[in-house]
DNA sequence: CTTGAGCCTGACCCGAGGTCAAGGTGCACC
DNA sequence: GGTGCACCTTGACCTCGGGTCAGGCTCAAG
């Protein structure tokens, strides 16, 4: 009679594959078992139980260099790694349910880039008349500043709520998008500079940027104003330098360049 | 004014290392966006987007060969292919839960290798005044006839439960531990095979085993007299061929060696 | 003008196995 | 007593998803 079960039995029994039971043994976390008479490995049931401590330490996550010495340590220490391993992994079960329900934003494209605060704000932007394009402008904004100052997002966004509520100021930033088309030279910017400096100054919170974000935005464009695509827009670059002059004359500071 | 952010910044967005970035560029995940004049890379809206889909998929268990394809899909398939993936997560964090509970288990030694049912098996063995020594090698049967034959355990606990409950039985299987530190040649032993299988040709349920079981178990023993270290004791030896002769002769077919 | 952080490429390294090759064993069936 | 066929042996190399190191460039601040 033929004492102990095979590699391949040891391992169908463990969960592994037979490889994976040499490999246990290779780097000395399972004892290699005796052989019978043909060199066969012979498995009792002390390397069976070695076999399934150490497979369910590894699916735990647990690097098999650390299993070793886990696994020899006395019981009460023991313990409380085990206790400590368990957290390890029930913090993997929840990234991986968070990792699902990003997943599932992903079917809806902007869901996956910009929190619902920042979705809720592009439908109202669109609610509010703007076009398909400037609404994908806005986005592609918002996605950047929030890669751009990760910190200071959410206060941005609650400056830009206001903003929106500001019906004159609202009313302006679309004339600045029709201004887009017209001559660099046309008259009616320097008008529409003078009422948008105008509009900062009789509502000073939508000039005030939290110091956090303003400590990193420098290069970047405050509020609405900033867009990329100015070097392709003459007309755009100068109703922006037209408005922080005026209001750099009246007083408030503005980060140049 | 420099458009878009920099590796890190895209990196830190998206939640992963710089390095990670540039792998998947190299594998063609996420295209190359362009660089500035100094060389260095700048991420717009759409690259963000890009990176956070393939670290989402990534995330979620997918090989990267796989993610170009699924994300470059027309958005019906792309949609289908999600709910795969979801499975697939969902999948994993089961059996993630599983190996929780499994590692819960690891703490008391034999609750890692044997289900509750053989485990309190082994408990009504303890109490019904087998020494520990006893009780240890039938555990160490109970694991090696699971890894053997995991199909067939369920029956075969459903068996021993039964053959415990015959209480004959039980006192003659105690008995037979005893015979275990006679003389080989004793006389005693003839006595005890013939009880042993009067009463196996009593309870003919003793001697039923499930033909799944059977069929694989034929270099095994059945029953409680399988145990290994028969080559070290004779006197067992002895006494389990005098047990299966008698039973042969009655007409019980017994596999031989 | 230096300092420190961040970026560039390229080559090699790592963990946890998988794959392939070339051969020995055990057993059932003809 | 062959002959499959599944299973076992060792050893060398491969894979995936990155990490590390080296050697050099760029940029903003003090």
């Amino acid at each position: 009679m033929t004492i102990g079960v095979t590699i391949g039995q040891a391992a169908a029994f463990a969960g592994v594959t037979i490889k994976t039971v040499r490999h246990y043994h290779k780097h000395g976390l399972v004892e290699e078992p005796r052989r019978d008479s043909s060199g066969y490995r012979r498995y009792g049931s002390a390397e069976l139980l070695r076999l399934v401590q150490v497979r369910t330490l590894a699916a735990a996550g647990v690097p098999l260099a650390e299993i070793g010495p886990l696994l020899d340590a006395d019981p009460e220490r023991f313990a409380g790694m085990l206790v400590d391993v368990e957290q390890r992994l029930t913090d993997r079960i929840d990234e991986l349910i968070a990792r699902r329900d990003t997943l599932r934003r992903l079917a809806g494209g902007d869901r996956a880039l910009l929190p619902d605060r920042a979705c809720a704000l592009l439908n109202r932007t669109a609610a509010l008349g703007f076009t398909a394009e400037q609404v994908a402008i806005y986005r592609e904004s918002l996605v950047l500043v929030r890669a751009l100052v990760p910190d200071g997002f959410d206060a941005y966004l609650a400056q830009v709520e206001d903003a929106f509520d500001d019906t004159r100021f609202v009313e302006l930033v679309r004339r600045c998008w029709v201004a887009k088309d017209w001559e660099p030279d046309d008259s009616r910017i320097e008008e529409l500079a003078t009422a948008m400096a105008e509009q900062f100054l009789a509502n000073r919170a939508l000039l005030t940027v939290s110091s956090d974000f303003q400590a990193r935005i420098d290069t970047t464009r405050y509020g609405l104003l900033n867009h990329f695509g100015e070097d392709h827009e003459p007309t755009m670059a100068r109703l922006t330098a037209l408005v922080e002059a005026k209001l750099r004359s009246a007083g408030v500071r503005i980060p140049h360049q």
